[in-house]
Order: C-alpha cells, then sequence, then structure tokens
RNA sequence: GGCUCCUUAGCUCAGUUGGUUAGAGCACGGGAAUCAUAAUCCCGGUGUCCCCAGUUCGAGUCUGGGAGGAGCCA
C-alpha cells in the first residue's frame, strides 16, 4: 500500500487571557471537520491547537492574581484544553508556548533569521498599549477629557522607548508578492487574498520583534535583556508542534510546510505576510495555504465584552446538541464570511435538515426494514434506471465533497451532501415501498437496499461534521468500524444482504426546548 | 482620507465568458400520501435584479456617475 499523503493542519494558539467563546471553538471546528475528512480519505493528518501564553498582558493578569505566570497559564490553559472533549474534537496534539520545546524551537528560528542577517539592533520608540500589544502613532491616538491619550480601540496607551531588534520585513516585499503569485490558494478567501496583497504592495516596514519592558516570554539567544516579540514566539508553535530545530525529524520531515493555517480574520496579517517572511528569511519552507473566516454575530449583535453576549461553547451544545450545534457552525454560512448566531436559525437547521431530513431518511428506511425484512439486509433484484438515478450521485458525493474541501468550502460539501439526502426522501416517496409491500415485495428488498447503501455512504460521508450521529447511523447498518473510511465507499463496501441489523433509533431528535420569544 | 468589495423573492444567498419566461434553501399557502422523529412528496412568486445614464440587436451580467453597507490600509 502506498504511503499516506501527509496533511498537516493548524488552529491559531489561543491567548489564554481571554476566555473561550464560539469563535474559539468555531476555528478548531472547522479545523476538526476538514482533518477528520482527511483521515477518512486516507491522508495522514496532523491536526494540532494550543494556548499562547506569553506576553505582558498574561505577565500582569498573573501579578494581578498574584501567582506565578506559569502557574497562571496552567489554569486558563486548561479552559481551551477543555474544548476538544465538550466539542468533539480530534486534534492530534495539544501545544503551549510555555514548554521546553518551544523555547527551543523559538530560539532556533531566531538565529536561523538572525545568520541570513535579517535581524539588526536598533531603538524603538513610540506609544504602546498592553492591552492591545501594539505600537500607535500619535495622531492615531484619541485625546480624552483630562489630558489621557487612549488608543484607536480604546486601550490605555505609554510612552515607551527602548532597544528592540527588528526584522528586516522591508526586504521581504518582492518574495512575498511572488509566494502569493505562485498558487492563487496560498491565501483564501479571494478577497482577503486582494487584501494581503494590497497590503504588502503598499510598502513593509521593518518589524520591531524583541522587547525589554517585560520578562514574561521566550529570552533573544545571546541578549537576555530581551524578550521576542509575542508574534515570533506564538507564530512558531507551528514549527515546534513538528519538531523543529530537527529539521531532519520525520514528524518535521512528514508534515513541514502545513497544508493549512486556519486563522481569523483579525490575524491573517500576522500568518500572510510576517510568517511566510520569517520563515523564508529562517531558510524554511512558508505555509501552502492561510485562511481567513469570518465572525459570529449573535442575534445581530457584535460579541463584545460591554455587551457581555459571548456564547460560552458549552452553553449551546448543552441546549441543542453536540453534532447538532457542530452542523449549524459549518452550514450556517459561506465558510469565510461572518455569520449570525441565532436561536430561531439553530432550530431551523437542526429541525429540517437534521431531524426532518437525514434522521427521518434514515429512520424511515430502516423502520421498513427492521419490519417488514426480517431486520436483515434486503436482498436487491435487478437494479431499475430510477435506482441508478439515485445510487449514481450518491457515490459520485466523495468526489465532489473533496473538491469542497480541498478549498476549505464545508458549506458546500454539505450542501451536496444534503442534495443526494433530498433525492433519497423523493425516492422513497415516488417508489413507495410500503405499497410495494403488498404488490411486489421483491422490489420492495430492491428499494430498500438501494436505500440502506446511499444511507450507508450519506452516514460515512458525514462523519467529519457529525461524528457521533453517524456513527449511530452506522452501527444500524451494522457497518463495523474497519469499515467506516471512505475507501469503504468502493462496491466491495456495499452492504451484504442478510446481515442483521439493529432495531433503529433516531439520532437527530428535533428540538423540543422551551419556546423562545423573538427578540 | 486612499484602495477593494458588496447591494438579486419576507429571510439567507446562487447566478459561469452579456442572449430565450431570473434561480435555490428556509418561511408562507394549497394538495397528495401515510413507511417515518405530524416527518415526507407535489404545486404555488407581477421580485422596478439599489438608483441614473451609457455601450449593445440584446445587460442582473460591461462602462461612467450617484446612494447605502462592509473590509483593508493610513
Amino acid at each position: 500500500m502506498a504511503e499516506a499523503k501527509a496533511y498537516y493542519i493548524t488552529t491559531p494558539i489561543y491567548y489564554v487571557n481571554d476566555k473561550p467563546h464560539i469563535g474559539h471553538a468555531y476555528t478548531t471546528l472547522a479545523c476538526d471537520v476538514i482533518a477528520r475528512f482527511m483521515r477518512l480519505d486516507g491522508r495522514d493528518v496532523m491536526f494540532m491547537t494550543g494556548t499562547d501564553e506569553h506576553g505582558q498582558k498574561v505577565e500582569k493578569s498573573a501579578q494581578a492574581a498574584g501567582i506565578e505566570p506559569l502557574a497562571f497559564c496552567d489554569g486558563v490553559s486548561q479552559n481551551f484544553r477543555d474544548l476538544s472533549p465538550l466539542l468533539n474534537f480530534s486534534n492530534d496534539g495539544f501545544i503551549r508556548t510555555t514548554e521546553d520545546r518551544h523555547t527551543a524551537a523559538s530560539q532556533a528560528i531566531w538565529k536561523a533569521m538572525a545568520d541570513s542577517g535579517d535581524i539588526y539592533l536598533d531603538s524603538y520608540a513610540g506609544w504602546y498599549s498592553v492591552r492591545d500589544e501594539a505600537y500607535y502613532a500619535e495622531d492615531e491616538l484619541q485625546d480624552c477629557p483630562g489630558g489621557e491619550k487612549l488608543s484607536p480601540f480604546g486601550g490605555p496607551v505609554e510612552w515607551v522607548e527602548e532597544p528592540s531588534y527588528f526584522f528586516r520585513l522591508s526586504q521581504w516585499q518582492d518574495r512575498l508578492l511572488a509566494y502569493y503569485e505562485e498558487d492563487p490558494g496560498r491565501v483564501l478567501p479571494t478577497s482577503r487574498r486582494n487584501e494581503v496583497i494590497s497590503f504588502v504592495k503598499s510598502g513593509l516596514r521593518d518589524l520591531s520583534i524583541s522587547r525589554t519592558s517585560f520578562k514574561w516570554g521566550v529570552p533573544v539567544p545571546g541578549d537576555d535583556d530581551h524578550i521576542m516579540y509575542v508574534w515570533v514566539d506564538a507564530l512558531t508553535n507551528y514549527l515546534t508542534a513538528v519538531g523543529y530545530p530537527d529539521t531532519e525529524a520525520e514528524s518535521f520531515k512528514t508534515y513541514w510546510p502545513a497544508d493549512v493555517h486556519m486563522v481569523g480574520k483579525d490575524i491573517l496579517r500576522f500568518h500572510a505576510v510576517y510568517w511566510p517572511a520569517f520563515l523564508m528569511a529562517a531558510g524554511l519552507e512558508p505555509p501552502k495555504r492561510i485562511f481567513a473566516h469570518g465572525w459570529w454575530t449573535v442575534e445581530g449583535q457584535k460579541m463584545s465584552k460591554s455587551l457581555g453576549n459571548f456564547i460560552p461553547p458549552d452553553e449551546i451544545v448543552e441546549k441543542y446538541g453536540l453534532d447538532q450545534t457542530r452542523y449549524f457552525m459549518m452550514r450556517e454560512l459561506p465558510f469565510g464570511n461572518d455569520g449570525n448566531f441565532s436561536h430561531t436559525a439553530m432550530v431551523n437547521r437542526m429541525n429540517s435538515d437534521l431531524a426532518n431530513d437525514f434522521g427521518n431518511l434514515a429512520q424511515r428506511v430502516l423502520s421498513m426494514i427492521n419490519k417488514n425484512c426480517d431486520g436483515m439486509v434486503p436482498t436487491p433484484g435487478l437494479l431499475t434506471v430510477d435506482d441508478s438515478a439515485l445510487l449514481v450521485p450518491a457515490r459520485e458525493l466523495l468526489v465532489t465533497m473533496r473538491e469542497h474541501i480541498d478549498v476549505q468550502a464545508i458549506h458546500h460539501s454539505l450542501a451536496a451532501l444534503w442534495d443526494v439526502v433530498g433525492e433519497a426522501n423523493r425516492y422513497v416517496d415516488s417508489q413507495a415501498p410500503w405499497a410495494l409491500k403488498k404488490t411486489d415485495p421483491e422490489r420492495m428488498a430492491t428499494v430498500l437496499y438501494v436505500l440502506a447503501e446511499v444511507i450507508r455512504h450519506l452516514a460515512i460521508l458525514a462523519q467529519p461534521v457529525v461524528p457521533e450521529a453517524a456513527g449511530k447511523m452506522l452501527d444500524q447498518l451494522a457497518i463495523a468500524e474497519d469499515q467506516r473510511s471512505f475507501a469503504a465507499l468502493a462496491e466491495d463496501g456495499m452492504l451484504r444482504p442478510d446481515t442483521p441489523l439493529p432495531k433503529p433509533q433516531g439520532v437527530f431528535p428535533r428540538y423540543a426546548g422551551a419556546e423562545e420569544a423573538d427578540a
């Protein structure tokens, strides 16, 4: 058997100062769905997530809590780790930037960039906001009553003047543009790619990449007065996770460069501009793709601290169900766009798409088999044109979905799956097996066989997004655990007549919660 | 302020290189069926395709201007 082609996908590492909300869950969920799809499709997948634990904000929060920074991080990092069991994420690892291996990797990439002449020492002066972790020019600040100055985002700023190492980003403009040009899929969606290109074309300034004003970070090699700017440290996690600086390590050779860095649109520039430049300066290959997704609003409003409308992921999972939540977030909006989370939309999706269309399809078919075929996979006779009209699209689904997943169009892959769900329901009605039961039992058996086989396809292909429910459906079709990969979709994986089937049970309940008044 | 993008049915959106009566899902109304989680299936839209002008035999689809919205940058 040929060696599986590797696939490395990452979430950003989340800043421990935040509390996990559906925005974080969304990013990781998208990666999880893609990672599961790729695994089922036979790829050798590495799917990483983690936490970013350095920086002045963390240092100050720890101080305020009266504990050591690392102890503080141990606690809050766990909040993000808890997302995986909650949302059934299949990440292959969880990285923390406070791990020793990460310090080693960060210092190694720094040395590599320094050796190539891309780092120099100078000094930096400007208005700095701890909250935003950014410097601002005088004219960007807002003047407040009392003479206080605030950042454009309302954070307090202080005048900072310190020696700093700089990265020669200005030297990388042409090579970055060439990097974007050689593959239109480097940065997706395309609108984001255009933004990145125009930003780079407008000219790049060298980047301050060290700090002396606080200590909670990775020391700059050879100059302990400095710690690395958080983004040099944070981005390097993608390398640490696959074994860097050991570039001869099996994991590094297998997985680098990453296939996809999934990011929120707010951190696109760091990933699509700074990161490829850092890597190329260090003599490493830049990632194959950066995908920037959009934001969720909640009932039409932006999530914000002042509104206090952050949705904790555990709340919606408890209220609507795990797979329902996963499906909704992946299906409701074109992946890459902004979207709105509303109770009404959630209930619509879980009731119409999951309960009524897909769940009920399985239930009506499996019930008929249970009652009319002695609870065993029926034996099909000769197939008709009608049967092929359903079976062929079902068998072509994998190819279609693969094309969509290859460009992270998760919503399209689901729409394609549900097209076949719809065709299957129409087929049930047009064939009317309950009538055939009296007039032509053999034809009934054929129809039910065709349907069961189509449901097998649908359930196998639905596993990435609704792993639990799809698994239950496959249980009800008596499909062995090792017959659930996409390879099993081939003809020799077809259902075997006379296989005993368990009594069917619904897998997608309708929303039964209390009605809520519309806002 | 500069650059880019968007504005199509009540809602969310598709509409490829300009070409016959502009589409889908949801919601809504009517009907059929009764295997199933009262789920399913069929039928039903006179929408100024944001506005104005232009190019063209012909524009939702191209050009210019305007209005509204979004994004990126400064």
